[in-house]
DNA sequence: TCATAAAATTGATAAAAGTCAAGCTCTTGA
DNA sequence: TCAAGAGCTTGACTTTTATCAATTTTATGA
């Protein structure tokens, strides 16, 4: 790895106040490497081997049962990845595939587990990115739970546009495939959907969408901030 | 508090490798409260002010939105709840209230946060539990966006059946009405899926469940290690 | 023990979501 | 430039789930 590559790491908050020796510790055992768009990483089931962090790119944690799967989350950079497995020495729950070309530092969970036990600060700061996503996974639970596709979708874009500026016209940053499989619909459902939300001013022309009516669109999604955040 | 449940406080994996000093800076500014079934102990939306521990009966966490309501999680002794909020010093993100007359622990939130930044031990416990707590949402989550209704509700009998002695006779804990909430449905398909189950060998009288064709019922559940544990 | 309310069930209907098949549209690489 | 294939959309239909209304059952307290 890079010296730049290194202190870049460095900054995350989750190794930002830990001590310069444990962290070097940590580095030393790892590896950062570049993977293919569509890879799969990690199977569920596995042991927990290597902490993972998207340094760039983007990573679909996607699970299966009754041969359907579903796409849990997206991790996007800098951001770790199954470290609760990793913590507690236990397989993963979640298969992991790139959904770009992504660079990811994967370092070793018995170096992460030692570490951890030894220096208080990288035990806090991984404390506070498990509440993180604990936070995340349940938002999604609730939105799973409490809306139907079409209020999902909405809810989406509108954070979507958001996240980008506001501007009323977003790009959407997966395949409808995926998009549908997070969402927790069908493609074919998913169509339907934004054929539905036409009416509340959604244009779609590929992964170009246009917001020309919020107002309507915000009263069907009814964003809750205890949800979209 | 007694000195009795001090010392059985002190046994849970949470406190039991902490240093004495610090858990008696917990333990001093808590309050060990009996309250009755259905009380309202927590609103979504409200700042963390302690952390909830369920010493005895059983405390329900829900979620509302859209004039919807749904259970996410039921809390049983001897486990924390909205250790995330309390961490990280934010709202709650779920209310919560007593499913039966129960003995909550409330540990005052910024005690956890300061004892947490200065015992190592206190701090890796809580990953744990934290770790814990963020596995059983993504289990959550899988058997929600993987399974139907019936397929739930088969599941949730098989691991109730293996919890209480796998005899074939279980009893559920709840209402069926919360049950129905748990299990992302509504009371009135509740009834129908145990209607379903049916020719699978459940029998249903009150809250007494009897599972007389568990190879059946199997095949149609297709439990999940990774979901159901 | 009975009256009352709450919980649970059942039926009828509607809405939401999934499946299957066909066709369209966009890449993308030869 | 075009052909092949993947991605997306649309239509017809089925399954799953929710809603509303009416009963029945169960629990509970006077």
């Amino acid at each position: 790895m890079r010296d730049e590559e290194i202190a870049a790491i460095r900054e995350l908050a989750l190794f930002a106040s830990m001590d310069e020796k444990n962290f070097d510790e940590l580095v030393q055992g790892s590896y950062l490497q570049i993977f293919p768009p569509g890879l799969q990483l990690i199977s569920e089931g596995d042991p927990a081997d290597f902490l993972h962090i998207v340094i760039e790119g983007c990573v679909e944690l996607v699970a299966t049962a009754n041969k359907r799967e579903t796409t849990l989350f997206m991790i996007e950079p800098v951001k770790t990845f199954i470290l609760a497995a990793v913590l507690k020495d236990d397989v993963y729950l979640m298969s992991a595939r790139t959904a770009i070309r992504s660079r990811i530092l994967l370092v070793p969970a018995d170096a992460v587990r030692q570490v951890m036990a030894k220096d208080g600060e990288f035990a806090l700061g991984m404390l506070h990115e498990l509440a993180n996503y604990y936070r995340v996974s349940v938002r999604t639970l609730k939105n799973q739970k409490l809306r139907t596709g079409v209020e999902r979708l909405a809810n989406y874009l509108i954070t979507l546009d958001t996240l980008q500026g506001a501007s009323g016209v977003c790009k959407l940053p997966h395949d409808k495939r995926t998009l549908a499989s997070y969402l927790g619909m069908t493609p074919e459902n998913l169509s339907r959907a934004f054929g539905t939300l036409a009416q509340y001013g959604v244009e779609v022309s590929g992964r170009k969408i246009s917001l020309s009516n919020l107002e309507d669109l915000t009263v069907l999604a009814k964003p809750e901030k205890l949800i979209d955040g």
